[in-house]
Order: C-alpha cells, then sequence, then structure tokens
DNA sequence: CCATGTGAATACATTCACAGCA
DNA sequence: TGCTGTGAATGTATTCACATGG
C-alpha cells in the first residue's frame, strides 16, 4: 500500500539520498539483491529503521529474500524526484566555483550545473566546466529562461545572503549552500548548508 | 554548575558550532551581548533549545540580560577544543583538494592544513596552497611526524576506504570524508561526512 | 525457514512554562 | 522588569519483536 499522504519526517528523506548511494554502488559491483541487514552494515543504521524509513513510502522487498536493488534504486529515484536531471546554477567562480563546475558526479545523481555567475568583471567569460561565467547582473533573467530551481551559492560568507535574495526572485527553490552564514529564505524555499568547519569542530570536541 | 561530566547528545554537539559561527559573526560587527531570543532569530532554533543546549556544560548567560559575546564564543571554542589550532592532513590534490587548499576559512576556527598528499605521480611536487603535494607513500610517516589527528579525504570513492585504512594507521582520529561513499573505521575515530548531492536529493523531494 | 513490514514499547529531543535573579 | 536555566510535559524517532507470506 502507497503511503504517499502520510507526512514523511524530514530526518527520513535524510536518509534516503544514503541508501539511494549504497544501492547504486551495490548495483555497480554487480549485485542484484539485498537486504535491510546488509545495508545496515554498509551504512551504519540499523535493519529496522531502513525498513522503517522505507515503509513510509511503500513496499518494496519480498519476505525472506530482501530487495531488488535494481528495483528499490528505481523507487528512490523517483521518490526523491531524481529520475530526470534537475538543471542547477552555480554562483561564485572562486577556487570552490572552480571544483564544482569540473566535478563529475552530478549528472549520474540527478544534477547538472547549466549557468555560472560571478560579480568579479575579471571572471566574466571564462570556461568552467562546460560554461562561461555570466555577469551576475544577468542571473535573474537567465535563471527565469532556463526555469532553473536549483542553484550552489559558493560566494564569501559577506555576499551570500544578497545572491540568495536575487535567486529567490528568479524562481529558485532549492539553495546548496556553501557560504558559512545562515540565509534567510522563504518557507518555501529549501536551504541545505554546507559547512567543512562545523564538522570538523563538532569531531574535535570527542578528540 | 559544570556539568562536564554528563553526556552531552551528539545532535547538541552539532549545533554549537553553528552558534559558534552566530556569534563570531555578531562578534564582527561589533555588538558585545546577545540573547536566546536573538540567536534563535539568526540561527532558526528555537530560543528554548539553544539555552538548553548551552546548559549542559554551564551557565553562560545574566538573566534580564542575555550573554555576554565574547566570553560565550570563548567559552564554547573550548568546549570544541578549537581554542588551539588543528593541524590537517589532506589527501587528495585534484579541483576540489585545490581549493581546500587554498581555502583562508579555516584557520580562523580553528584548522590548518600542514600537508598535501596525492597517489598521481604527475601531481607530486606541485605547489598548493602554502604546501608542495607529497606522495602518498609518505603519508604513514609524515603524519606520524608532524602528529597530525585530523584529516581530509578528497579522493575518488574508490579510493577512499585505502585512505581512511591509512590515515588510522597513521594516527588520524577525526576525518572529514568528501567522498560519496560509507566509510568503515575503528570507533574510536569520528568521521564526518560531506555530500553535496545528498543534500540536493533531500531537497528535490520537496519540490 | 528467512527477511519484510509494522504496531507497541522504549528512548531521545524539543518545547513549555515558570522560579529565580540581575 | 527581562531573560536565563531547568524540571516537567510533550512530541519525535528508534528499536523491539513478531505476524505474515514468499
Amino acid at each position: 500500500m502507497s503511503n504517499s499522504n502520510h507526512h514523511v519526517p524530514a530526518i527520513v528523506i535524510g536518509r534516503l539520498p544514503l541508501y539511494l548511494r549504497a544501492l547504486t554502488q551495490l548495483s555497480s559491483e554487480g549485485r542484484h539483491v539485498t537486504s535491510s541487514q546488509e545495508l545496515s552494515e554498509k551504512l551504519g543504521f540499523s535493519s529496522a529503521q531502513i525498513r522503517k524509513d522505507l515503509s513510509y513510502f511503500g513496499e518494496f522487498g519480498k519476505q525472506g529474500t530482501g530487495y531488488e536493488i535494481e528495483f528499490l534504486e528505481k523507487s528512490l529515484r523517483e521518490i526523491l524526484q531524481v529520475h530526470h536531471v534537475w538543471d542547477m546554477a552555480l554562483v561564485g567562480a572562486g577556487d570552490l566555483g572552480h571544483a564544482l563546475a569540473n566535478y563529475d558526479g552530478f549528472e549520474a545523481r540527478g544534477f547538472r550545473i547549466v549557468a555560472i555567475f560571478d560579480a568579479d568583471p575579471t571572471k566574466i567569460g571564462l570556461k568552467m566546466g562546460d560554461w562561461q561565467v555570466q555577469p551576475i547582473t544577468d542571473m535573474r533573467e537567465t535563471l527565469r529562461e532556463k526555469k532553473i530551481q536549483v542553484a550552489i551559492i559558493a560566494v564569501p560568507a559577506t555576499a551570500a545572503q544578497q545572491v540568495a535574495d536575487e535567486l529567490v526572485e528568479g524562481g529558485v527553490r532549492a539553495i546548496l549552500n556553501y557560504a558559512p552564514t545562515t540565509l534567510s529564505v522563504p518557507q518555501k524555499v529549501k536551504v541545505y548548508h554546507i559547512d567543512p568547519v562545523a564538522g570538523l569542530q563538532s569531531m574535535t570536541y570527542y578528540l
């Protein structure tokens, strides 16, 4: 039975990409069937948690057997809406922006960069990845033209809020934020924040 | 009263760096006093949660007034052990490694890269940040020599587990992992995993 | 028999709401 | 008065444990 009308806790949604990643890895090793037990060992979550998480969305396994990998993978891709590829804007053409523009791990997992913006005039026109850096003044128009709903912020913290505001005005609804500052955006817009130093700091507590 | 003997939930530890980041920002704006209410608005956690989190470690505020920013900042730095700077190894001298080597946001928050390793012979000797890329065969020895306890993995997923094993053998106890794969390490070793695509995927669920 | 899917039980995290003090 | 610090109450998440069915 499909429970797609229930409310699914955000913490569950956050784990689905990890399940998907593990399944893709198993798949690439030529495997066809797995179990909540095996995924548990690979990922470090309990098998009960994995089964319960999946049960929010339906019944994907066979009792006594486990999960058919390809089917579960496909199902998770659809749930997460990454069965098609999302076009993204990248804002910030510094070292980090450069690394992101050249990163080849996006497309297989449902994303690709289709426009790059920077405020620095010396960066405009530079080739990065498959695209030329555009002036940030073009951003709103390009976002609308290309119907871009997902963006990456890779600018200094001081510029991040302003960039976020402009992205939202351009119709963006999901922002991957690399700037070490909290963004304030309308409720309808999702932000996922990446702060490697915060991660390091929460580990050194234990050392 | 200092509750440093209590067990503090990991989820609380994970928020402390965000409190610290916000305080540093306020500080840089010339502010001297703040409140759980103000931090709540800046960070999006409830004020009660912020007060309770801090209460695990002591009493840092003044009733009727709030928190003296500089004092709370200093206290959090000590709790997280980032009042001194941790030396880090960076493994992987690709685009991402390059961006990390040049990132200037580490030092102010308690970290600095002091050695860079790569397996690719064409990368060896390249200047990145303040350091030359060393062959990964030197890694264990250098880790011991420099007493490095923190490392960043910025290599392809296929090489990550092997690198992690070698880091652990070299005495590393905290790993910031950029490779899109789960690492298995001894219990005493902490891993913080950064997977931007997982973040993107958990946002597209809602679009 | 084996591993899923799931109510019930437990454990954990957040919020409430207020006493206490500057 | 205004805001902290904190037990008690509530709300969420995880784990248990087993009926179910291939």
